[in-house]
DNA sequence: CTCGATGATTGCTT
DNA sequence: AAGCAATCATCGAG
């Protein structure tokens, strides 16, 4: 700074704040007037560019001289004296006491909302934390979707960009306070300036420099309140699940259908399976009770088809379960573990005495395993003997009901 | 483009 | 908090 501020002082001997430096160097007056012929005009820029120019170390010295001979005069000590008192009087310095406003509400408000979206706070927690609390609410808390990176991405680059524009306005504001104290201490030689002053005028200048901040931070949450609607919006695109997911879905479905409500290790378990989340899986499931109960009729091929499905693995595993009690000794019940009772549907063990279409069953405690293919082979039956006449027979799952129902009572 | 299917959301009840 | 019912919004086949 300081050879722009000598430059400054020595072209016009005004310094920011607007007082005039004692000691500056003043321009004398250009040759040209008010310049209204062109070449009084280009004289004058001439003359200028000419004084600019030779503006050397020796004229700055001369400069710095008359300076010094001014702060040595002997009229000094009593102007300056004089100075002050008129200032005490007039209460200029007082001014300065009445700062200290209190907090503005609405900075608060900012940053808080910038601590909470993770642009302002600590590196890395915050940003994933408010998208996981976006996630969240969107009801898919783990859900590692391209939305969700896009979404941290572009946070993290708002954040970029904050802590980078911010970074230069407080270094800007540094600089120019730094600036101005030492132009003040500087005065504070020829003039009256006390400390409270400084302090004022940097409070002045701090003001300033905040206010420009806010915008700042205003403009950062408009940004992020947009990515946000846009990001909870792109979630709210839905995709149809994998044809596999359904099925398994539909599969745990229809061979529940006593009781379709699973538990919260099964919802876990089916998630896992089906590449989806917990909240989807009890979404499914809500959706689909409430449209089977609206329209069974409309659900009942699919309904014969994933029963007569798990019939047929439930008559295997059944059939696989009695050939290894045969076959295997009796001292090693374990050796066939490749899951013959290892079903999908594990997890009931009791069966609800009422399912959605309002027939009561008669519910038995049984091994779970057990208990749920036959439950699904009374669905196959009931279901085809029900439906018979509406639907002229369904020679698969009759055929079903008729071979591995018998099997199955065969092998109990 | 239409329309049924389907995943998600919302408001209410239990 | 979980589930139900209505509704929204999008997908995808025709």
């Amino acid at each position: 700074m300081d050879e722009q501020a000598r430059i400054l002082q020595a072209l016009g001997g005004v310094n920011l704040a607007g007082h005039s430096v004692q000691g500056g160097m003043a321009l004398p007056p250009p040759h040209g007037h008010d310049g209204t012929d062109g070449d009084g005009r280009k004289q004058d820029i001439g003359d200028i560019l000419h004084q600019i120019m030779t503006i050397t170390d020796q004229s700055l010295d001369e400069a710095q001289a008359k300076k010094h001979g001014l702060n040595c005069h002997r009229m000094k000590p009593a102007l300056f004296s004089v100075l002050c008192e008129i200032k005490e009087k007039t209460g200029l310095s007082i001014r300065g006491a009445q700062e200290e406003d209190p907090p503005d509400p609405q900075l608060m408000r900012l940053d808080n909302m910038l601590l909470a979206e993770g642009v302002s706070g600590p590196e890395k927690g915050g940003g994933s934390a408010a998208a996981a609390a976006a996630a969240a609410a969107a009801g898919s808390p783990t859900d590692n979707s391209i939305e969700h990176s896009d979404y941290r991405a572009k946070l993290s680059q708002i954040r970029q960009i904050y802590h980078t524009e911010l970074e230069k306005y407080e270094q800007a504001c540094n600089e120019f306070t730094t600036h101005v104290m030492n132009l003040l201490r500087e005065q504070s030689r020829t003039r009256p300036i006390s400390p409270k002053e400084i302090e004022r005028m940097v409070n002045i200048i701090h003001r300033k420099f905040s206010s420009i901040q806010m915008q700042l931070k205003q403009s950062t949450c408009e940004a992020v309140m947009i990515l946000r609607s846009r990001f909870l919006d792109a979630r709210r695109k839905r995709r149809n699940f994998s044809k596999q997911a359904t099925e398994i879905l539909n599969e745990y479905f229809y061979s529940h259908l006593s009781n379709p409500y699973p538990s919260e290790e099964a919802k876990e378990e089916l998630a896992k399976k089906c590449s989806i989340t917990v909240s989807q899986v009890s979404n499914w499931f809500g959706n689909k009770r409430i449209r089977y109960k609206k329209n069974i009729g409309k659900f009942q091929e699919e309904a014969n088809l994933y029963a007569a499905k798990t019939a047929v693995t439930a008559a295997h595993a059944v059939a696989a379960a009695v050939q290894n009690s045969q076959t295997n000794s009796p001292t090693t019940p374990n050796s066939g573990s490749s899951g013959s009772f290892n079903l999908p549907n594990s997890g009931d063990l009791f069966m609800s005495m009422q399912n959605l279409n309002g027939d009561s069953y008669q519910g038995a405690q049984v091994g779970a395993n057990v208990q749920s293919q036959v439950d699904t082979l009374r669905h196959v039956i009931s279901q085809t003997a029900g439906y018979n006449d509406v639907l002229g027979g369904n020679p698969i799952a009759t055929e079903l009901s008729n071979n591995k129902h018998t099997t199955l009572i065969l092998t109990l």
